[in-house]
DNA sequence: TTATCCCAAAATGTCGACAAACGACCATGG
DNA sequence: CCATGGTCGTTTGTCGACATTTTGGGATAA
């Protein structure tokens, strides 16, 4: 019984190089060499080479056959795509809550993580997460396989930026209380109302994006 | 000098693998034994597993790990998330077409899809390859990358059920004239117009597969 | 100096063999 | 009769070795 139970061993090494990637260790375009990963984690190089099929997969690395896996990289307008259909998505996810039942036990986990939220609005990094799995729970309630995997994905590949953390880190105080407020429009059932504000968020993080990349603060 | 230029030996495998999936040869559920890939192709294991990871990718099967990778099936709520995402995104990108530029080559490109496609009136199959292509030539127009995949990967999924050409088969004519009101809006520049009839389409679609599902005309 | 060719090192692709896990069947016991 | 447990064939997971391709550098010639 040598073996871990929750995880095979390729998807524990994925993890490891997911994590890698979210904290900058690994950059957008650096190559990952099979057999380096394969004497550090001492296995040979078939549950790499299987860990790199499940991020190539998540979108985080892109395999070129006969040159290697790098990580993947956006250009800017391509992350203001990811954001906009992740925008998307949330939106079609409020048009369906309507119609679901069982808000109540949602609510009251996004209701934790907002109060979470504000013993965190010090730890950027930690409010960022904290955020997203506020979102991913808006996402759930809708009830919907195929949106919750492509909302996950989007949200993997712009994490794995370490753009929206920064991003978001400027503006701590306005999202929180926008959080707040989206769980009373939920709780009064005012979905559109809910979505615009979401709506409005979102442009304004894309709008954000944009102007950080005119002016390299750098 | 025996390999292939176009493509990488599991590439081929991939794709031999997707026409079985796709003309009905290899069932939602079935069970993807790798051995007898190997043993068919005459090659190794490692390729038929690297075919499966790039299917995986596209989402036609689901690798379950230490039991084995299934061709993907898809409730009737999940083909209806499908058909709705993609709509969306068909509609996005009809919002970036305005500011885009080159229009002209694929208004062109457009123009010889229906050309054909009022000469394959008759064929379903044939004319469900061709309006896909329509479709995909919008999503170029868009020039988004983000867009463009997603899209692809949606409608390779929505292919491999072997639905849409049936759907769209019982209205071929009215679909036929539906594309050339589509061009001529889009020359026009009428761009709302051109994106709610897609919108109309796209519902009557959905409504129509949900009649579908509820009286089995089996 | 620069361009080109060639070679060696490194990295990915493929292979066959073995290990471990899964699943089905059968036997046994209640 | 049903539940339990073991056994065995099948299938996936992992390994180390070899083949093929790419890459980078250095020698040579213009």
């Amino acid at each position: 019984m040598t073996n871990v139970f929750h995880h095979s061993l390729p998807q524990q090494i994925a993890d490891k190089i997911t994590k890698q990637i979210m904290t900058g260790d690994l950059m957008p375009g650096e190559k990952i060499i099979e057999s380096n990963y394969a004497s550090e984690y001492g296995t040979s190089r078939a549950p790499i080479r299987e860990a790199l099929y499940l991020l190539a997969t998540e979108g985080l690395v892109e395999r070129i056959p006969r040159k290697g896996t790098i990580v993947k990289g956006f250009s800017q307008s391509e992350i203001n795509d990811l954001l906009d259909i992740r925008m998307t998505l949330e939106k079609m996810a409020m048009k369906r809550i309507q119609s679901a039942s069982d808000h109540q036990s949602c609510l009251i986990k996004m209701e934790d993580l907002v109060e979470q939220m504000g013993a965190t609005l010090h730890d950027e990094k930690q409010y960022a997460l904290l955020n997203q799995e506020f979102h991913m729970t808006i996402i759930r309630m809708s009830q919907s396989n195929v949106i919750h995997e492509l909302y996950q994905k989007l949200s993997k590949q712009l994490l794995s930026l370490q753009l929206l953390s920064f991003l978001e880190g400027e503006h701590i105080q306005k999202s929180y209380e926008e959080h707040q407020t989206i769980i009373h429009l939920l709780k009064n059932k005012q979905f559109d109302e809910a979505s615009s504000l979401l709506e409005d968020h979102n442009q304004a993080v894309i709008t954000r994006l944009n102007l950080q990349f005119k002016s390299p603060t750098k």
